[in-house]
DNA sequence: TATCAGATAGGAATAGTTCCTAATTAATTA
DNA sequence: TAATTAATTAGGAACTATTCCTATCTGATA
């Protein structure tokens, strides 16, 4: 994505513009893929090389707050980040613990949740994927 | 529940009978509650003063492959098991953290992944509580 | 009763994340 | 523009849930 168009982006969500802003943000929406803090440290590490994997997880934290990225618990002990915030599904492979989109065909039931505020919606698939499977 | 039907339930799903497993079985069932490990074992020590940590973490990783309960990943770093199978979703409170179940109405949207095979499916809401609103 | 496999206890090790402090950078004001 | 203040970052220590390892114990089998 353009240098301007990730400025913008982060400014319309309220969030002051740093180097490390910039590359965190242009990384994840690069691909539609789930990253844990420690991929992308290491991945801009070569970019940045000053990078501090604190600053990664503030970053992560800010953007999820300010809804820029979408926080995923999909597996034991670890955090994934995902850039793709049109409403999808999450199939997790036990075996190698790989994830895929899901696309939905139908939007996800509403929750009869009176009182709650509902931010996110999650909805993951578990099991074993095709070339487990083999 | 008595426990004649705690070791009908073990040995159906082929797992072999001990004290510490009917009573973290009992535990789990009494209420449709989602426990951590730690509270788990916490909360049995009382009755098995030998009882240690591992071996909660051992029978919470069988039931769980025998299909004995759910996995829950809803919040950082921990996780929770439900033994409440019949589907339902949940919502995780993100002040306070407390965990609610909410009953489905209709039934979750089946998954177009072809040559898959899919063990669970989970659906998780995330939010503001009622008592965390006010 | 002796043997063997499985289960358990206990603690050490691991890994993801948070916390803390000092240094750096950016924003604000004069 | 210079001085002041606030926000951001780097780096490492601390924390915590979980796993791993080994010795002990238990129960089943012969």
């Amino acid at each position: 994505m353009l240098q301007k168009k990730l400025i913008e982006r982060l400014k319309s969500h309220d969030i002051s513009v740093s180097m490390q802003r910039l590359h965190i943000l242009e990384f994840l929406l690069e691909k539609p893929e789930h990253y844990r803090a420690e991929e992308v440290y290491e991945m801009l590490k070569p970019k940045i090389p000053t990078l501090s994997l604190s600053t990664v997880y503030n970053t992560l934290h800010l953007f999820s707050e300010r809804g820029l990225l979408k926080t995923l618990h999909l597996e034991e002990g670890v955090t994934h980040y995902d850039g793709v915030l049109e409403e999808h599904a999450h199939f997790v492979c036990e075996k190698c613990l790989k994830i895929f989109n899901v696309p939905l065909k139908e939007t996800l039931p509403e929750a009869d949740l009176p009182g709650m505020k509902i931010l996110q919606v999650n909805l993951t698939y578990r099991g074993i994927c095709h070339e487990c499977l083999i």
